[in-house]
Formats: C-alpha cells, structure tokens, sequence
DNA sequence: CGGAATCCGACACGATACTG
DNA sequence: CAGTATCGTGTCGGATTCCG
C-alpha cells in the first residue's frame, strides 16, 4: 500500500474514538493553539506568531491547516491589503476545551 | 546539539503544562493503552496484546517503556517460568482518566 | 511469555527563501 | 501580513529476528 505525502497514516484502531481525538490533536503545536483560541476567541494569525514564538510560520500555517480540514478552527479571511486573517475555533473545537484545559492541570501537577 | 536515540526532543514550549501532558501521551498507541488500563485496571502483557490487536509487540512494549519512565505505568515482574509482568497505571496515571475519557467522548461525537 | 536488536520507509519538524 | 516552496534531518512506527 502506497500513500501520497500528507495523508493519514492511522488506520489504526479502526474507528476507535480515542484514536480520532489523538489524531486530532497529535504533534508539537495543534493543542497549544487550540488552548491559545479558547483564551483568545479570535486570532489574527500574527497574534499566534506572537504567542507562540517557539512555533515557526511554516508550522503554524500547517497545523491550522489541519485544524482546519478537521473542523476544528475556522478562518475568516479579509480581502484587504495588507492581507488580514483571524482564526476561531469551532463549535467542534470548543467542545475540546474540557480535554484541553484537563491536559493543562496534569501537566501542571507533574 | 546532538540527542541520543529515545531522547525526549520536545523543548518546545519551555515548561507548557500542556506540551508536557501532548508528549506523555503522544504516538498511535500509548493514549489507547492508558485507555484499557482504565477499564482493566491489570492486565498482563498479552492480555494488552489481545486488547489491541492492531499493536505490534515491539510499539506495545515501546509504549510501555515510554509509559513506565513517565511514571504514569507501574510494572510488576513475576520472575517465573514462563515469564508474568503485570500493567497498571499509577496515582498519577490514573489522574489522566478524565481527559482520556474525554478525549473519547469527543472522538464518538465527531 | 515477554521482551530487545536491527533494519527500513514514512513522516514530522525546522531553516530558509520566496510570493501575492 | 499571511502565507507557500524547497530542502534536510531526526524520529516514529512496522516487519522481522533473536534472547532469557
């Protein structure tokens, strides 16, 4: 079986909803914005930049790419010059702030 | 810098709460694993195996490795013949309960 | 039974440079 | 400002084999 580049690879466990919401989630940056637009609801995408200096712009156009085709985060994009974006999360996306905030106190506490 | 092989690379965020939580539970399998840990609270290592027939050996007892030195796995080696290990998950393994379950509630509504 | 060692391809991530 | 294109590297995950 051969895949293109960029596909998904997890078959895994098939159907198996834990799998869907680690996939979802999974890499160094999708859970940090997530956590990023639940305290700031709207984002431009040079907010994001700034709040996560550590994350390249390569990286951050790519993992809100993803959270994009997940419906996870929307984006809004404004016809103007210069161009001007602002990311939201979805409601999908909100519903993940119990799991994303959960995530946060374990981490706290280890 | 140079990083043995099963080195953690993950500075990312200096000391995110949540990165820490992303990378402990991180990869196709050790999510899943603390999953049926919840529900079977000890399980031998082939009794993983039967539970998770798409998870090779190798990752199983990769994951499981990972999982231990998180401190998030406790493992109970029974020097017999044949060999007995049993898996359970620790205080602070158990604390991840409620996101995995709501890592999963999620993935069902998607 | 419960692993560890080795090999290998696929992919994630990062640096850098370019574009509308 | 908000991306995309290209390239290089390390890491992950799978197949297979070997060990106590």
């Amino acid at each position: 079986m051969i895949k293109k580049r960029g596909e998904k690879m997890s078959k895994a466990i098939k159907g198996c909803p834990i799998d869907q919401t680690i996939q979802a989630i999974a890499g160094k940056w999708k859970a940090v914005i997530i956590h990023v637009l639940l305290h700031t609801p709207v984002c431009r995408f040079s907010e994001l930049q700034e709040k996560l200096p550590d994350c390249t712009r390569r990286m951050l156009a790519l993992q809100l790419k993803k959270l994009t085709a997940d419906g996870i985060v929307k984006k809004r994009v404004y016809a103007t010059v210069p161009p001007k974006t602002e990311y939201s999360l979805t409601s999908r996306g909100k519903q993940l702030g119990p799991v994303i905030e959960g995530m946060q106190d374990w981490g706290k506490q280890g």
